[in-house]
DNA sequence: GGCATTTGACCGCC
DNA sequence: GGCGGTCAAATGCC
């Protein structure tokens, strides 16, 4: 199940194409058939919520390859600057090999608004209750901005071999708050039972990380105007820790009037009740990520953090993008 | 002095 | 040879 969610995630956040959507909206036929299955058997309540999230998840992915910015997150390939990272070949006979390193990426986006540039980065990057080290930083090829290299500081003291690479997005270029993508490599062994990286995905699952998985985390601002949505793979307990997501962070010192840094909270199903899902501009300080409450619906064992009218919604998108058979049974 | 950062050089893969 | 990732000496900061 885990491995369906990420997987659909994944698929949610690549550039829309037309082979990719007509696969995505071939499983989600195929769930829906399930679902009509399941809703007949009175008895299985269990199977029928699971079968729920597998809908919606399809639907969200759908909404993502036709344009619908439901989580309010641009295509990571392009936010790491032409897709170099996601390119990532070799590890290096220093580094990490090709294998591991694909096997434990996991990316983020942080933005923040203008200013200080270096504090910002810094600001916006390294807030992640990991103590990370600088030990590189590269001019990428086409790429405007260079990418920073870090490890963690404990790497020596502990053998930890977490590494993370943060890049400014060229995407938000005209904006006032630069993006910044971070990529996370390897497990943190220097902190027992956390990993920056492995956080992302289900714990347990160690499919999962055998792929780069794509999550995204959006933010909606307490004020309004901020629309939000999170695709969280695993537990709230380790919402902190989630990488491989997709928010933004606009520091206290260069928010918009009005807008402090403890009201720069993570959306909860609330936000995603209220709001439509379009973009997300006013996203919360990285360490208020510790008390994020997870709202995407797909691993959250067992609960489902979508109402039926929510899948009600999607199901209409789906149709009206002329991707499924109207058929397909949409429990209302 | 200790630590982190900077930056040119090096390495390995394609 | 180009490129991305890492190393390590030099440098700066506290």
């Amino acid at each position: 199940m885990a491995l369906t969610m990420v997987s659909l995630a994944a698929i949610a956040d690549r550039k829309p194409t037309a082979a990719s959507a007509q696969l995505v909206a071939e499983g989600r036929e195929s769930a829906a058939r399930l679902y009509a299955l399941l809703v007949g058997s009175s008895a299985l309540h269990g199977p029928v919520g699971l079968t729920e999230q597998i809908l919606l998840c399809f639907d969200r992915a759908l909404a993502k390859l036709h344009g619908v910015n439901l989580a309010g997150a641009e295509d990571d390939d392009d936010a790491a600057g032409n897709g170099n990272s996601r390119k990532r070949k070799s590890g290096r006979g220093r580094g990490l090999t090709a294998a591991s390193a694909a096997a434990s990426s996991k990316r983020m986006r942080v933005s923040s608004a203008g200013g200080n540039g270096a504090r910002i980065e810094r600001k916006a990057t390294m807030d992640d209750k990991f103590l990370w080290r600088k030990y590189g930083q590269k001019d990428i090829k086409n790429s405007k901005y260079p990418r920073f290299y870090y490890r963690c500081s404990y790497k020596d003291d502990h053998g930890c071999t977490a590494t993370k690479q943060v890049q400014q997005s060229e995407d938000d270029d005209d904006t006032a708050s630069p993006v910044y993508v971070i990529t996370y490599f390897g497990e943190h062994t220097c902190r027992p039972g956390i990993d920056a990286a492995a956080m992302v995905v289900d714990g347990g699952e160690e499919e999962d990380q055998l792929s780069p998985a794509q999550m995204v985390i959006s933010f909606a601002s307490s004020g309004g105007g901020g629309d939000a949505s999170v695709s969280w793979p695993c537990s709230g307990d380790d919402a902190q820790n989630n990488s491989e997501t997709s928010h933004e962070s606009r520091p206290p010192d260069q928010a918009p009037a009005g807008e402090e840094e403890e009201r720069l909270r993570p959306c909860t199903t609330a936000d995603v009740s209220d709001e439509p899902i379009m973009d997300q501009s006013t996203p919360p300080a990285p360490e208020l990520l510790a008390d994020l409450k997870p709202m995407d619906g797909c691993l959250l064992d067992g609960e489902s953090l979508f109402g039926m009218d929510e899948l009600v919604y999607f199901h209409e998108l789906s149709a009206a993008l002329g991707l499924l058979d109207r058929d397909w049974a949409a429990p209302v």
